[in-house]
RNA sequence: GGGGCCGUAGGGUAGCCUGGACAUCCUCCCGGCUUUGGGAGCCGGUGACCCGGGUUCGAAUCCCGGCGGCCCCA
């Protein structure tokens, strides 16, 4: 690595070229090839992504790339939000479209539609499906690679119920769902409701997890939305009620992007490379043999283990002759692999292995005897670590502040008192020059609006967001 | 929206101001010898001036246009 992490951003574009997670040549702004690394680490997200949101009674979709510009124009808000950003599809061939068609920033406008169709009484609700896809949206501001793209590699869940209450569980339940995403990620993060200029376009409100980087500003790494009958008024998605009358559905979303591995490796990488949790790492652990004098013995044990791990664990054995291991070490630690497991001859003789785990690079020799179990919870472990240590820097970047100086010269996130109003709220980000990324769901304390004085019980949290 | 900087091999660079013979160095890659418990060494080799036009005996270098990238400000 030729920049330290304190350099943030000349750190991040070098460690996700070095590590092998993406190619950043490809001539198109703002569009990345996925390299075999990456690719897996992201669909090992995914994955997670499929099972929880299964066992959350989610049906995966697939929806057609293309939106008619009709549809995509039905909810005005929606369309307000999203018309700078949309590419267009105006021909095919060389003969002008008579509608033409939006490539998807989102899928609302592609499922509503066809939602009207399919739901025709309370007994086809609740409806909840999920789509893994590419969404397209032509971004102005600078581009950074996972962080802000114009391809977006996204998930996006879609609800419908009977009820308002019935959303609102919804809701709850994707709080809980993101809960268990968080963890298998190892990633903290705050839990916000979005101001209203700030919240989704076309929704009631908006809650997003919002992250801290190294670099003291916030991404914002999933986002739930409440839209209650914003949607289905316009989509005309109408349900027969029990007693006979017709009432609109009421909808709740859910998305997530490669985002989430932009924090993966902007939080748990260091000076060496990226760290990924063990949960979610594409190979857990690497087999380094140290070929010495007895090359073929070494090399045979090493296979050995590695046929014993692949039973349990992601493993792979580096049996490339032309490195040295020292070369290895530096290599793997670069990819962020968990654990790093050394064979040489001293350890044939001494029957035992070494372990070396990426996040604290410590070193224990296990005795083959037990070290399935040990590299199991050495696994743990790790996971745990990283957790720990993200939640730890991340609370060491949010500071309670007095004024708009206080805001100002603090990086990372501020907490203040708001009155709530639309008018303070846009006084605070101008003269902070920072934006309300959000207010804390449940947490209240008396105090004095930073702008107006007026007696308030809201935190608003202030931060430069990416 | 406004301003600035930059495009030389797969990656990183020197040369450009002041035009001149085979375009510098590091790395990667390929072949050979040799090495391996924290980035080994030696020898040999492949590979580049963003695109189009102009000035000139001669353009990586100067001029115009295009395309692409980066940074700063509102």
């Amino acid at each position: 690595m030729e920049f330290p992490k304190e350099n943030f951003s000349e750190w991040y574009n070098e460690v996700i070229e070095k590590a092998g997670l993406v190619d950043k040549r490809y001539p198109v702004k703002g569009m990345h090839v996925w390299l075999p690394y990456g690719w897996q680490l992201m669909r090992n997200i995914d994955e997670f992504f499929r099972k929880i949101f299964t066992e959350h009674k989610h049906k995966e979709v697939y929806f057609p790339l293309l939106i008619p510009e009709t549809e995509f124009k039905k909810e005005a808000e929606h369309i307000a939000g999203f018309e700078n950003e949309v590419y267009w599809v105006t021909h095919g061939g060389l003969d002008p479209l008579d509608v033409k068609l939006v490539v998807r920033p989102t899928s609302e406008t592609a499922m509503y539609p066809m939602f009207s169709l399919w739901i025709r009484s309370h007994a086809d609700l609740p409806l909840r499906i999920f789509q893994i896809v590419n969404v397209f949206r032509y971004e102005t501001k600078q581009t950074r690679t996972f962080i802000r793209v114009r391809e977006v590699h996204f998930f996006e869940s879609h609800t419908a119920h009977a009820t308002a209450e019935e959303s609102e569980e919804q809701i709850r339940d994707n709080i809980e769902i993101w809960e268990s995403i968080a963890k298998k990620l190892a990633l903290p993060y705050l839990l916000v409701r979005k101001t209203d200029w700030d919240k989704f376009p076309g929704a009631a409100y908006s809650i997003g997890a919002e992250t801290i980087m190294p670099s003291g500003r916030t991404l914002q790494i999933a986002t739930i939305h409440q839209y209650f009958q914003n949607f289905s008024k316009p989509y005309d998605i109408k349900y027969l009620k029990e007693d006979g009358t017709h009432d609109y559905v009421h909808q709740t979303t859910f998305g997530m992007s490669e985002r989430l591995v932009g924090a993966i490796v902007g939080i748990h990488g260091d000076d060496r490379g990226i760290v990924i949790p063990p949960e979610i790492a594409p190979i857990q652990i690497v087999i380094v043999p140290i070929v010495t004098k007895n090359k073929e013995g070494v090399l045979e044990e090493a296979r050995k283990i590695e046929k014993e791990l692949l039973k349990y664990f992601r493993v792979h054995l580096d049996d490339r002759d032309n490195y040295t291991p020292g070369y290895k070490f530096y290599y793997w630690e670069l990819k962020g692999v968990p654990i790093r497991l050394e064979i040489g001859p001293k350890d044939i003789e001494k029957n035992q292995v070494i372990l070396a785990r990426r996040d604290t690079f410590e070193k224990i020799a296990v005795s083959r005897d037990e070290y399935i179990e040990g590299i199991s919870s050495l696994l743990k472990d790790i996971q745990e670590n990283l957790m720990e240590r993200a939640e730890k820097e991340m609370g060491s970047k949010i500071k309670e502040a007095e004024n708009i100086e206080d805001i100002k010269s603090h990086n990372g996130v501020s907490m203040v008192h708001w009155c709530g109003s639309e008018e303070c709220g846009h006084k605070i980000e101008d003269l902070t020059e920072k934006k309300i990324i959000g207010t804390p769901l449940d947490e209240h304390s008396p105090g004095k609006c930073i702008i107006c004085g007026k007696e308030t019980e809201i935190i608003a949290y202030v931060a430069k967001p990416y």
